[in-house]
DNA sequence: TGCAATGGATAAATCGATTTTTCGCAGTTG
DNA sequence: CAACTGCGAAAAATCGATTTATCCATTGCA
């Protein structure tokens, strides 16, 4: 342990090597688990470090290496769930190999997404985990191909000619959403969705709809769909509903392909005073812990954040190793938890207390 | 811009300066934007530096000072929208004064606090923003103190007299809180939180308790506060409650000092079967998007994270920058949110519908 | 004319490690 | 006994910038 160090100049390697009267070379052997030196050296050097209190200066020991013990994690955003549990669990990964996470947030711009990864190539980052805006053929990827780093894309993306993927297996979650739904009953659904996220929300989307149509062939399912922003969302899914209602129809169930979408379709609900599941059944995908403890607890698929994070983490580490051959596209499985939000069809009355039990 | 530069090795402060014809020093002179240098030739550096597409390396930069632009940030979780917005807000802050911001989760753990200051200090980051797992008198303010880093603490801390703090003023909320409660008529309050993160939520509770007892002298506040863990708070509250029927008696309120308790407190009434605010009201200190699309919408403090975020980093590079003086301790303002799960005590049903609009 | 002052730029030191090269010394071998 | 082998450690080069010291030409002024 240090003595008193109160907040002089730091103990470099060669405060260490003086003290243990070797060369700073051997310091830096020893530490690095070197056997050609005499262990009495070695023991002479580690109680050096332990007088000091020394501590390799990371920044100075990456100066060297092409590949800095530094990992890039560009999001979205920060302040949902699902990316908060991801950066937190990449954070873990790669300090266990000791690496350090420097995180960002694109706050969902395409543009801020790429002067993020030119920053980080400025670092010489050793790898970056990317979770794209709207998917894997964004000026972000393509400037991580341009620049040869090394990196994997998470969460909004399916499948890429040059970097490894992983993400949610969003087709079986939404099959497995079509089931249930289709299986209490409903043969009118609405899908809301956010259009330009392609990727995921068209694998979402689909799942959904084959699965749907094959069960019932003569369902109806009407699609809600915003270009980019969460706004207008709330006018179209508003514009809908009203249309609806002047032709006196109107979908027994929502599915939200996506967590925004679930606020709005809640919050429209609200404002025509429908209740779930009497009104009208909901699921979204994406879960949040508030969903379990509200009345009526809401139905959601659950993505494996974990499994998400630790695949990434794993096959980022194996390119950074130098493994070659052709990039993997990995789908993890979802959990569907079908809560009270979700009934059948005209079984409730049309306001009033929810469904006890 | 860069010509092709496939993967090579990036272009070094050498390289322009070859191209240009002159010194490496004479480089970085330009680039630092000293005047001292014949135009013609500060020109054909950054022709050069265009040229090549160079770019500084922040890494090597920072080796040289003391203080490197890297500030690092540690909050006890990433998963709520709170910790979320700090870290994105502090974020895009650091990056607009040219810094990296560093962050980790101590994942509500004291030691790991200490283990990420450790590693941080490592990395001589010019400094910190904490936010404690538990107060301001943590051992990992105690290794700040001790290193002699320079750093500022927010969140659950009141008041420090070697660092300066930045926090949301909980005692102000709370009293608004107590009046807000009061004047719809509750003269039995229970109030539920966490107590080991001392400071702040004994802020809270006394703001709450304070105004309230001035305002109704025998108004009743009991207090269910767990030790650190949010699992053993379900188990209190359900005795609470169960006890409480016992004696045939009953709070009409509950407020939570923590976002975590306002879970536990909706998830007891889910399952008693209790309505907001018809059979309890509730108000919960810290806001979420959900809780105002969710039927009752949850009555809520605000925190301005925002403002936080600013403050800190604001006093933090002024003390960056060599400011002298005693700390200072900063309240910020929290607006209060009071939506449809407050109520007046004994005027719904005790189930069944919720009150409209 | 001579010497100091000054502008402008380069060489060299520095930051703190890692890695390569060199070196000294001991023990073998021919 | 010279040459060779090898071990262990020190010296030096390196990474990519910044900063300090140094140097060369002018220019200014006595």
């Amino acid at each position: 342990m240090a003595h008193r160090e109160t907040q002089q100049r730091r103990p470099s390697i060669h405060d260490v090597a003086s003290r243990a009267g070797v060369s700073a070379a051997t310091v830096s052997k020893v530490l690095a688990g070197v056997t050609t030196v005499k262990p009495e050296n070695a023991q002479r050097v580690f109680d050096a470090v332990d007088l000091l209190g020394y501590r390799v200066d990371p920044l100075a020991s990456d100066m060297r290496r092409a590949k800095r013990r530094i990992i890039g994690a560009i999001m979205p955003e920060f302040e949902s769930e699902f990316f908060g549990q991801m950066v937190s669990e990449l954070e873990a990964l790669a300090e266990q190999r000791g690496f350090t996470l420097v995180a960002a947030s694109s706050r969902e711009s395409e543009a801020r997404e790429k002067e993020i990864l030119a920053r980080m190539h400025d670092w010489r980052v050793a790898g970056i985990v990317l979770a794209p805006v709207r998917n894997e053929h964004g000026p972000a990827a393509g400037f991580m191909k341009a620049n040869g780093m090394t990196g994997v894309l998470i969460d909004r993306v399916l499948a890429d000619d040059a970097f490894d993927t992983v993400s949610a297996d969003s087709a079986a979650a939404s099959a497995e959403v079509a089931r249930a739904l289709v299986g209490k009953g409903h043969r009118h659904i609405l899908v809301v969705g956010l259009g330009q996220q392609a990727a995921t929300v068209r694998a979402r989307l689909e799942g959904f709809r084959a699965t749907a149509l094959q069960l019932v062939p003569d369902i109806r399912i009407d699609v809600v769909l915003a270009e980019s922003e969460v706004e207008p969302l709330r006018t179209l899914l508003s514009d809908y509903f009203s249309e609806g209602a002047n032709r006196g129809e109107r979908p027994t169930a929502v599915y939200s392909l996506f967590l925004k979408g679930t606020l709005v379709a809640l919050s429209e609900f609200r404002r025509r005073g429908w209740h779930c599941p009497d009104d009208i059944s909901l699921v979204g995908f994406d879960d949040a812990e508030w969903m379990q403890v509200t009345w009526p607890a809401i139905a959601a698929v659950v993505q494996p954040v974990r499994e998400i994070a630790s695949n990434a983490m794993d096959v980022l580490f194996r390119r950074i190793e130098g493994e070659g051959g052709p990039p993997r596209a990995r789908l993890e499985p979802c959990k569907v938890l079908m809560r009270e939000s979700v009934g059948s069809p005209g079984s409730g009355p049309h306001s009033g207390g929810g469904s006890r039990q």
